[in-house]
DNA sequence: CGCACTCTTCACCAAATCTTCACGCCCCGG
DNA sequence: CCGGGGCGTGAAGATTTGGTGAAGAGTGCG
């Protein structure tokens, strides 16, 4: 009883892949698989799947940073599959933004149960969500990394892109400087303001209709910025 | 830190209840609990809660008859909290709406991540909906810093921001100007009733309905301001 | 090696905010 | 009726914060 849907199994070990893979088929449509990190995440950019199942310990590179990666963009329900059952493991992903952590070995039952909460909980709240946002004649789309003005395609360097979609995931709401600092420059020295402020300023010269007076990123002077409500 | 938002345990036993409270104490502002299935039921029903933790083995009612109870009406996260470890229990009960299961003995850290990836998922989609209070027609946000009046954003420097802080914290409380002033301005020489009287003046402009005839910020003349009951 | 792109930093100007002052109003007691 | 304290208001200068353009450093690629 294949339903709607589409799943991605980020996985190195076929046997572990097939058996999820399996699993999901009752439950999807379409269940995509990726056998690296990296596959796993162009597969999701370019597919974005609904739900995404990602076994820790991949080959290529760190669980942790995949998912963080992934949920950048994704709202995809993310299940982590792993044979750690420490706690600092667990908590480290689920606040990375994993939605659930199952440990091996695992009951295929179970498993699908989790899929279905997950769902249950996803579609209930999206009634209908593209990725895509629209707002002041700016179309953004966070999945596939792209914005245009008038069908016309904005090019943004990466911390352009990672400015704009923090101020987009926190639309409505001032954001301190240090807020966003944390969140765009994740480790580094250097003066925050100085930064913010140049690259608040290219972006809006690259996005905003009129980038003298800013329709989209607003300035609350003395606390930070925020971004319009979409 | 207590955030914001309000959680039910329901559970019999006691140590547990305090251990599960005392978890859900760091992320909640109000934490309700129960020790039979139909006082949590009444309770989720009065209350509200954001999220509820179900402990199975009630002496009253049947777990699962419970879950699929308060699912029913409410939509609420449920993280179902069991000694169980069969997978018929879980999958049973994650198909009744529950959201989470976790097996005793469980990880106080572990609790926390799993309610706060529910806590992301239920606040991803109702934004800015947890700490915004509403009074005489004014929206006050204190976690992201904003306030509007019929959807028209109002613009606050950092000190007005501070001062209505301070007001709301203490709503219905009548404030002398030296706590005001030692709450606003922490480290400043100067007069504080000047400063009290043109900024309060300046909030009054910004946030009242009639700053002629205060509706939120009331004077106690001799003594200090007093924010309106909210 | 050179090129294109991005990141980082700086210095200067513009704007918002803070602080202070002076004045007028209202209420109350003398 | 008059005077004074407490309060509200508006404005001006001082100060802090933000915006802008450009130049140098770092990086990856052909």
């Amino acid at each position: 009883m294949a339903g709607h849907g589409t799943a991605l199994v980020i996985d190195d070990e076929p046997q572990i892949v097939k058996a999820v893979a399996r699993a999901l088929g009752d439950i999807f449509e379409v269940v995509l698989r990726a056998s690296t990190a990296q596959e796993g995440i162009d597969q999701a950019a370019s597919a974005r799947p609904d739900l995404i199942v990602l076994d820790l310990g991949l080959p290529d590179r760190d669980g942790l940073a995949v998912c963080r990666e992934i949920r950048a963009w994704s709202s995809a329900a993310i299940i982590v599959l792993s044979a750690r059952h420490s706690d600092h493991d667990k908590i480290a992903l689920l606040d990375a933004g994993a939605d659930d952590y199952v440990t091996k070995p695992f009951s295929t039952a179970e498993l699908q149960a989790r899929v279905r909460a997950q769902l249950r909980r996803a579609r209930a709240i999206l009634p209908s969500e593209g990725s895509a946002i629209e707002i002041d004649g700016l179309e953004i789309d966070l999945a596939t990394r792209t914005v245009a003005r008038a069908g016309e395609p904005i090019h943004l360097t990466p911390t352009e892109w990672a400015l704009l979609r923090t101020f987009v995931r926190n639309a409505g709401k001032t954001l301190t400087h240090q807020q966003m600092f944390a969140e765009v420059w994740p480790n580094s020295g250097g003066d925050p303001q100085q930064y913010l402020r140049a690259y608040v300023a290219t972006l809006r010269r690259k996005i905003e209709r009129d980038p003298l007076r800013p329709n989209l990123i607003l300035t609350e002077s003395g606390a930070g910025y925020r971004f319009a409500t979409l």
